[in-house]
DNA sequence: ACCTGAACACCGTTCAAGT
DNA sequence: ACCTGAACACCGTTCAAGT
């Protein structure tokens, strides 16, 4: 005889994203999701496989909102503008939810990682700009050298490695306008 | 009376390193690190605090290694040359030890991070070059743009996160260039 | 003064038993 | 078909008792 659910996957990740924004991923246990959920722990097994993969489901929500953001980035002419755009929403993304941000980048494809046609819709903009800046030639590794540079920036921010001072959205401005202009500049 | 003293902090510090670097930080547990030294996992709280606290001696370890091997780079007039230099033994060092060298940008200055005058002179060589590059008014915001850079890439290197093909060798060397002249032409 | 076994609270996960 | 309590193995950590 069928017993009603009593939750959902969906309600499961939901409550996973927010434990771990709000607590970090040391506070995600699977009790603590139970919980939040109304649920014995136990329970969670018939919808995830484990721990690990409710992680990386909370990391996949994640690349969707990333993906969305960045694709909502309004689209301008110039180049350089357009890049800003998307340097300024990741930045903000990561600021909004700093403890899922590194979890994007940290579990990268390892075996049973984010679906890599998702990977890619998340990189469409940036590989777009970085062809009409640098050309389509070498559109790949210009969007590599920002990517890296943005992620870069950003993770050492939120780790709070930027502590000699200084002001940090002026350095990310530099950085931003430096590497636009780099990037744009004949091979 | 006393006990002869079975093992030391340097040996519970080198033993930790090892199974971080070579089984990831979530098989660094307190017995593992135990048996390793050749004692039992209470005995480990004479010299070290808490788990936590020897995951921050493990960073700092860490840290002391590469502000040896940044030192190390040979100094060549060419500032361009130079941060070249200084970049690649920065990748080399990662790839020689990509836990740990994940946990020094990852585990900043938190309540009880890292020593600030540690993270200053690992940093110093990269301040030097971007100072020379950029001139001293800029110094700060260039080295946070290359040091940014080249964490970033290396992070999402050792992430898997450069998947859609292309030789990364080639993206690394390509966006080395190209900030390196980027910072050395005129504001 | 250092080391240990025993103990505690807390994990993730499995499974038989309920409905 | 889903949910649960009980159980297991395994953590980190404390502490009284040994030497």
């Amino acid at each position: 005889m069928p017993t009603p659910e009593r939750t959902s996957l969906d309600a499961i990740v939901e409550a996973a994203r927010t434990i771990v924004e709000s607590q970090g991923l040391a506070q995600l246990t699977m009790q603590a999701v139970a919980e939040r959920v109304g649920v014995r722990a136990p329970s969670l097994y018939k919808r995830v496989r484990n721990r690990d993969a409710l992680v990386q489901l909370v990391t996949e929500a994640t690349l969707l909102d990333l993906e969305r953001d960045l694709a909502a980035v309004e689209v301008v002419p110039e180049p350089g503008r357009m890049l800003a755009g998307l340097a300024h929403a990741l930045r903000a993304f990561a600021h909004a939810h700093p403890v899922t941000y590194h979890l994007i980048f940290t579990s990268a494809p390892a075996p049973g990682g984010p679906d890599p046609d998702l990977l890619a819709r998340v990189a469409a903009p940036v590989l777009r700009v970085a062809a009409e800046l640098a050309g389509p030639a070498h559109a790949l590794e210009a969007a590599r050298t920002v990517t890296a540079w943005a992620h870069g920036f950003i993770s050492m921010e939120l780790a709070g490695a930027f502590n000699l001072g200084g002001d940090v959205d002026t350095a990310y401005e530099y950085g931003l306008t430096r590497i636009a202009t780099a990037l744009a500049s004949p091979a």
